[in-house]
DNA sequence: GAGTGGTCTAGACCACCAC
DNA sequence: TGGTGGTCTAGACCACTCT
């Protein structure tokens, strides 16, 4: 029954439009008219064989596109349902001001408790490496240097919605909690400020893509949904770049806001 | 022939991983490890049913997982390639600031000229209606206020690579050239500045999705390629907002660069 | 057990491209 | 004209979810 009301149009099968990307069409007007709303189910394949008098490959094609749009997701056994859209959240240009990182909490967990979310980090590690060519770049150091690389995920009330993994200069790291698992209050910022390394500012570089297999699980990404790649480079009052954090979130939870100055 | 060389692995029927992802791994790691580079051609779908002894449309999802994550793109009649990356347009935080306006170019324009690539505006249309709420919110007036709309196309040697649409409370625009599809030397900033609305700040919101098809077509975009939508606001010293643009842009084709500063 | 989507087969015809 | 990918059919069996 469910759906029912949705199955109103039919196919035109002399147009030069391929049948499947009309059923898609119908498809997403219905979601686009409101007639299916965010976590409606929609008809069953078998439904919309029937319907359409269609093979299942076509009707497949034609969910397939919906669902590389971002607009729907299958569950196997269950059935294909309007995506609801996960709560946005929005990074502030201010994010990593320092009167945020005087609170004594990093900005991950300052964030998520003002709206009331349960952060939590996992997969926590720490080791020593020679950073990677695009790293050691922004780092301005030679790629034979050590630094310390602090590996996380982060998650919101149990939904992981970010990876992250920063790179500091051994020299820099070294004989401070930075190397710990635990940085300490205020993370690891309190503590390059605390060796005499007041932080000037950051940059940020900004790309979208789709996630790698390897994302799409440390993310649990459905299928059509990007993610944006933010690269952060911190610098101290002298110029020099102290850290680079290479993130990965989720594209569909986060919304990048920025100031900019018009002189 | 071509690609032979790729072709070196074999499937696990037994396996639990299905045998069209064992086969896309297998081309992606050919990808990844530089076996097969940009421009590349994939081996023809008859080839790889014969290679790995499995029908046509198992091949045909192993490939379909490739596309959709922006490795790979078919051309009919042609072949599957290895998709090229097409140059990056790195925005910098600065790309609004006054003395680049004062050159008597619009942003674009000078940005585009400063790599050496011809710049193209097409699909102008200048109208005047209702701003859409999330609009007039940022503007800061009620939804029924008049505002100029001037909506255009951006491409850079012939390839469309951003729509942008700007929304400008009429009562600033009008009796101005802003209402002109020309809107003179230093595009509308620099009108907006004459008629003593000297710009502050611009506030940016980014975020990036799967495109619409209208998209698609607007940006001639292949499978496996997100969009980014940045939505500006312009604001004089007096903290009006003068300017709304909503830009999307092809997420292949741009890095954002923001500075942040860090107290 | 009934219903759902996931995988796979073995064909067919078509549209597009290069030679 | 031959090779390429695009669309479509008509089945089959499986894995998962809910009752």
């Amino acid at each position: 029954m469910s759906g029912g009301a949705v199955l109103t149009d039919t196919i035109d099968p002399a147009s030069d439009r391929a049948v499947y990307k009309q059923i898609a069409d119908h498809l997403r007007t219905a979601i686009a008219r409101g007639r299916l709303r965010e976590g409606d189910q929609l008809p069953s394949e078998a439904r919309l064989m029937e319907h359409y008098g269609v093979a299942r490959m076509t009707i497949r094609n034609a969910l397939r596109l919906l669902q590389d749009e971002g607009l729907t997701t299958a569950e196997h056994g269950r059935g294909v349902y309007v995506r609801a859209r996960p709560p946005v959240r929005r990074l502030a240009s201010d994010r990593f001001a320092q009167r945020h990182r005087k609170e004594g909490k990093a900005a991950f967990t300052a964030e998520a408790e003002q709206v009331g979310a349960t952060p939590q980090v996992d997969m926590l590690t720490v080791s020593r490496a020679q950073p990677p060519g695009e790293i050691a770049e922004r780092l301005r150091v030679r790629d034979d240097t050590s630094v310390v690389v602090r590996s996380r995920r982060y998650l919101l009330d149990g939904r992981p919605v970010e990876t992250a993994v920063s790179y500091i200069p051994a020299d820099l790291a070294d004989g401070t909690p930075i190397t710990d698992p635990n940085p300490g209050p205020g993370g690891i910022y309190a503590r390059l400020e605390e060796s005499g390394h007041t932080l000037e500012r950051f940059t940020e570089e900004v790309t979208a893509r789709m996630p790698t297999p390897e994302e799409t699980r440390l993310l649990n990404l459905p299928p059509g949904v990007p993610v944006f790649r933010l690269v952060r480079t911190a610098y101290d009052i002298d110029g020099r770049a102290v850290e680079v954090c290479d993130t990965v979130m989720a594209a569909d939870a986060y919304l990048l806001a920025y100031d900019l100055p018009a002189h």
